[in-house]
RNA sequence: GGUUCCGUAGCUCAGUUGGAUAGAGCAACAGCCUUCUAAGCUGUGGGUCGAGCGUUCGAACCGCUCCGGAAUCACCA
């Protein structure tokens, strides 16, 4: 039973007995809140018209009129004119017995809809950092929110695996790299790459130097550093498939594949499906054609195209250079245009920083002068702010970029002191210690960032982060391996809590179950508004309102048979709403810890 | 200058789309381990929701104007 559809449908028989038939945006239920006695709460200043009444005698006349012919109402308060209604402890016991026979609570029916979700996007010349952290969670736990809500969900990762930024890597190893390897190196792939990625840097500045000695402006001397000049005639001997170049190009990407599918791993994110650039980057052009011929755009003297975008309060925008090659943009387009032609894509989300809010927005809109509005509109970015540090921004000249392995090390390894320092660890095996470190130092790392607004710029503090006290991953997992201790022992016990029983329901209780109900309302909201951060808030909550509860009663040495099995019953669903949570969120919840 | 976003407790963040006395955690202070996990629980103090005007029964939330900050406005991706 739905409780919300319940209450509004009682509350509107009550008032509409009284004062006639009503709209529905004048019909306001909300949940009570905590600081006051109720369950529902009805807020009448939109009837007061109706019922030509102070909000007071409105309410209290409602409330009456409910208590007299609603079994379920026991009581009612009226503050101001807000009517808050109370449950009978019956009812609540009853919808617990419900949902604690229901083991796929929660889940949603499937709409037939399909949606593809893009995400991670790295570029194949280094290794990925902090900021891919934060956009591989999200795109993550998006995907997992959708499919929870019914949708059929396509994961899509977009490698940028060409230009001339790879070439840069691939000069400076065949220059500098005397033949290294992951495997002569032990580096990790997509490390080794990076690193030559900061040598070609190094020499590119050094050459730089020396010619604007030797009298050249700084902007010629950018120009004409032989290192550049070389990696400029290497793209275009990938272009034109140049063997050597190609095979080379394809070995070192094959090295940072390797090293990035570690990272994906770790962080438990992966995909349906893999698009790289290099195969998709000449799409598009087909639509320039189409947009001349409509008239959408125009050519200028020197051959290239652009739209007007001033009309809109946006800019001039290129959509194919002078010498025909495409720009990120005819590609952007490109790629939209078959997806949703080859999927049948119902909606298309992209995972991207907010540093492309302008492109996104151009993206839609020359669709939609295109006359692909169907599609335009389907399409969301879901942006995301950066990810600061104490110390500041992230400069990768400056050298503070985060690395995401190390960071995950990190947080694994904290984990690992910190939980021996507590005994946690006492009695375990190797592997058992191993796993539960990193379910808990990744748990932190996923929890922090996840709990926040994503269009947000975040602040990432290490040191908070392996923090285990308070609105943490680490806190949530904790009450979990809890829970299940005391299922444990109650199983151990022989103790049956198998049914649900029918015993009345102590306060904590009725919060915890009124808590568990909200389940799917906070799925289906979260899925509309990507928000992972509502998942995470709502999980925390009910984490935190069993360990107040468990805190203050016994579950095991309950006397009596009926109310042990009940609560152990609780017990057991509030550890599975938990799990179902965090799985939302991409996160483990151990057993014990 | 144009566009988009942000501004809530000392710090990090919520605030479920316009409802009641604005909430958590951290930090500070005071309690609680003979009890199923103290990575926990309970309590105290801490606010001009950047500022002002407007809309209405009611605004942190909607509109306008300022102030402060971020991103972006490349024949880069």
């Amino acid at each position: 039973m739905n409780i919300e559809n319940f209450i509004s449908d009682a509350v509107r028989r009550s008032v509409e007995a009284l004062y006639g038939p009503l709209a529905d945006e004048q019909l306001q239920i909300q949940k009570t809140r905590r600081e006051f006695e109720g369950d529902y709460t009805l807020v009448t200043f939109p009837l007061l018209r109706r019922s030509r009444k102070s909000p007071e005698a409105t309410a209290t006349e409602i409330g009456e009129h409910m208590r007299a012919n609603v079994p379920e109402i026991v009581s009612f308060n009226v503050v101001k004119g807000f009517l808050n209604l109370s449950l009978d402890g019956a009812f609540w016991a009853a919808r617990f017995a419900e949902l604690a026979s229901d083991e796929r609570f929660g889940e949603a029916p499937s709409t037939g809809r399909t949606v593809m979700i893009e995400y991670s996007s790295p570029n194949t010349n280094k290794p990925l950092h902090l900021g891919h952290i934060r956009n591989n969670l999200l795109g993550y736990s998006v995907a997992q929110i959708l499919k929870a809500n019914g949708h059929n969900v396509i994961k899509a990762n977009l490698v940028n695996d060409r230009g001339i930024h790879i070439c840069k890597s691939m000069l400076a190893w065949k220059l500098y790299g005397n033949g290294e390897t992951p495997a002569s190196s032990g580096m990790k792939g997509d490390h080794l790459v990076g690193k030559y990625y900061v040598e070609f840097d190094k020499h590119y500045k050094a050459q730089i130097k020396e010619l604007v000695a030797a009298g050249q402006s700084e902007e010629e001397a950018k120009k004409n550093a032989p290192v550049m000049r070389e990696a400029q005639e290497m793209l275009r001997k990938w272009e034109a498939k140049d063997p050597e170049v190609y095979g080379l190009w394809e070995t070192m990407n094959g090295w940072v594949y390797e090293g990035f599918d570690v990272t994906y791993k770790a962080l438990g994110v992966d995909f349906d499906k893999v698009y790289y650039e290099s195969q998709t980057y000449l799409l598009g052009k087909s639509l320039v054609e189409e947009g001349l011929a409509k008239g959408v755009f125009y050519r200028r003297d020197d051959n290239s195209v652009w739209i007007d975008l001033t009309g809109d309060g946006l800019d001039e925008k290129l959509l194919l250079r002078g010498d025909g090659t495409s720009v990120y943009m005819t590609q952007d387009l490109g790629t939209a245009f078959r997806r949703f032609e080859d999927n049948k894509l119902d909606d298309m989300i992209y995972v991207v920083g907010n540093e492309q809010n302008y492109h996104f927005q151009v993206l839609k809109l020359v669709l939609k002068k295109l006359g692909y509005a169907e599609w335009s509109d389907h399409i969301t970015h879901l942006s995301y702010g950066m990810v600061e540090l104490p110390e500041g921004k992230m400069k990768s000249r400056e050298g503070t970029v985060v690395d995401a392995d190390d960071l995950i090390a990190d947080m694994v390894r904290t984990a690992r002191e910190m939980s021996a320092e507590l005994g946690k660890l006492d009695g375990c095996s190797e592997e058992e210690a191993e796993a539960v470190s990193a379910m808990v130092g990744l748990g932190a790392l996923k929890y922090f960032i996840l709990k926040v607004d994503p269009k947000k710029t975040m602040l990432f503090d290490p040191r908070e982060s392996i923090d285990f006290n308070g609105n943490t991953g680490p806190f949530i997992q904790y009450t979990h391996a809890r829970i299940r201790s005391i299922l444990r022992k109650a199983g151990e016990a022989g103790i049956d809590f198998g049914g649900a029983a029918s015993a009345a329901l102590l306060p904590e209780e009725v919060a915890l179950v009124k808590s568990l109900t909200e389940y799917p309302s906070v799925v289906a909201s979260a899925g509309e508004n990507f928000a992972p951060s509502i998942i995470g808030a709502y999980v925390y909550e009910l984490a935190k309102t069993f360990n107040g509860y468990y805190h203050d009663h016994s579950i095991l040495k309950e006397e009596d048979a009926e109310v042990r099995r009940m609560r152990l019953q609780l017990a057991a669903q509030v550890a599975r709403i938990i799990r179902k949570g965090m799985a939302l969120l991409g996160i483990d919840v151990p057993e014990r810890m």
